[in-house]
DNA sequence: TTAATTCGGACCATTTTAGTACCTTTTGCG
DNA sequence: CGCAAAAGGTACTAAAATGGTCCGAATTAA
């Protein structure tokens, strides 16, 4: 659950290092350097954050990258979209109501709410936050609402 | 985010199409018909949620499978963790504090934080309110707390 | 013009995922 | 007892995603 690629993971490392630095521009191979990634994946990487607007990048000699918003200003959310690409839960691919496999949609549209959910909270986080080292203490997520009011009765088993 | 493979989608059908059939016991080519799945398919799939045990079975002839406990009792959380087996974000493997991509431990665990929370979350969502087809409503899920109090100033932007 | 850089692809190797098959074990029933 | 109908286990193969690399084109400062 929550699966991120290493891709992901290199990329808010990469986001993290830059919101270090100022606004100074810094080149791939540097930025390489200090991340201890190897430069053609820094590379690739920023091209990708690029294009997602989350650096700007100045091209020629003396070019670089650059954070495009101050990192308070980047939320966890649009870094996820970035290198993961919008997700797709297995839809059933013949439109609403007409699948062959009558429960799948409806099992899928459930899962794509809880989805919705935790990209709207993530929407909350932003990337200065993720990159702070200390707060031992982990979220609270609800997301009994997402299922149903009424409900919430049942749960309480503290199973497994 | 959230990347589900097709087989815990599947899954889930199985469940949701067992919740809905009482006690009866049901062969792994029943349930296959109904699903709409392959036969071979649903039974590697009934055997993984049996090893789960989420789904009990009886075998030798008139043998079938069955949910082992209710609807209700089951959770989002147990039906990923069977079908995904537990996931771990790429983690520095050298152990804490002596990877030579300093700051890829930390920004690894606020992934990871971000982690529990969400499968927290799915503890309290039930197969049962899973299944149900109503309920358009987003669940709400506060993420805050999950990167410190004290930042929760910022945010507001609207963008993308 | 030359050197430093980003940009945009294409490309390939490795791993994961999905699906299938085959054989064993268990059990009801004639 | 012996057969048939089931689940259980394991291993295999094909396809897709992932991670990583490289190369040529475009851009710009000196």
């Amino acid at each position: 659950m929550l699966r991120m690629s290493k891709l992901t993971d290199y990329g808010t490392l990469i986001l993290a290092h830059l919101s270090g630095t100022g606004d100074e521009l810094q080149t791939a191979a540097d930025i390489a350097g200090r991340t201890g990634l190897g430069v053609p994946t820094a590379s690739k990487l920023l091209k990708i954050l690029g294009k997602a607007g989350l650096v700007t990048s100045v091209r020629g000699s003396h070019g670089g990258y650059q954070l495009a918003r101050s990192a308070d200003q980047i939320s966890a959310a649009e870094v996820i979209d970035a290198l993961e690409g919008p997700v797709a839960i297995t839809v059933c691919s013949n439109g609403v109501g007409n699948c062959e496999i009558e429960s799948l949609c409806l099992v899928g549209s459930a899962w794509q709410r809880i989805n919705v959910a935790i990209r709207r909270a993530l929407k909350d986080v932003s990337l200065a936050q993720l990159t702070v080292t200390t707060g031992t203490d982990y979220p609270l997520i609800d997301l009994t609402s997402a299922v149903r009011p009424e409900e919430q009765h049942l749960g309480k088993d503290g199973s497994h």
